[in-house]
DNA sequence: CTAGGTGCAAACATTTTGCATGGTT
DNA sequence: AACCATGCAAAATGTTTGCACCTAG
């Protein structure tokens, strides 16, 4: 019953389904990288010799982020990157040297965006922040 | 002397003055919109008569921003923006109904971000921050 | 069975690069 | 004069789309 879940949430999202569908959305919810590009995933799923064309690959990450299922990033700027959406909103630090991501939230931050957007006269209905810095040696 | 001002932060960022450059440059400096891709530059230079080739543009906004003249963004996720670099660094929110773009600097927020970050065990070089609001009637 | 999904390849949009020519110091 | 910058067009990315076939409900 591996793919139970997987199915249950594509059905709750309104989609049909099938097999390329489940196959990403296992991939995103198991991997050890949470952060993939299309590119990424359709490379894994060859790995995985699940035979899902890259066109489909698009196609299903661009209806998983209108169902709400994944969010999407352009940390960089080259390619959009895909994550899971847990429903918990969080902001992402990456090492500008090994490019690898993590996440945090922080409630200080969340509390003064509010009034920020407050005070400049909008409604907040999202935001996107990134940290860039190195990391530091662990003692 | 219109261009001296350009002309010398050209040549203190050791970059060769150069007619498409210096037109470049002042066009950033004079245009309405602070914001700006690669193709907007380039049809406002076309606008003005200027004759700058599209790959000229884009290797000078790369060299203007290794020098730091201009700085980077990447909002959407189509294409790549590109502003003057003030100094004063700062943060944008942008209306999803208009696509405007505004900027604020807040210090609460510069401050914690260090924080957050010496918490996570990075040393912070950077950041990115990009509020998405829809800006309310003003009374 | 029927609507919608999939794969492939071609089309697109944006940015980069090779090379011969031209401009700046 | 020497060196680097430019313009053009071709190539390289990354993403989207048209179309014939296939599959889930």
């Amino acid at each position: 019953m591996d793919k139970n879940s997987s199915s249950l949430d594509l059905k709750k999202a309104g989609l049909k389904v099938t097999l390329p569908r489940v196959k990403i959305l296992e991939l995103l919810e198991n991997s050890k990288d949470r952060h993939m590009s299309a590119e990424d995933v359709y490379r894994a799923l060859l790995d995985a010799d699940a035979d899902v064309g890259l066109a489909t690959v698009y196609r299903v990450l661009t209806q998983f982020e209108a169902a709400g299922l994944v969010t999407r990033h352009d940390f960089d700027g080259g390619k959009k990157i895909y994550e899971l959406d847990t429903g918990e909103s969080h902001d992402h630090i990456v090492c500008v040297k090994t490019g690898e991501v993590a996440e945090f939230r922080d409630e200080i931050i969340e509390k003064r965006l509010l009034e920020i957007a407050e005070e400049l006269g909008y409604e907040l209905t999202d935001h996107k922040l990134v940290l860039y810095g190195v990391a530091k040696a662990k003692s």
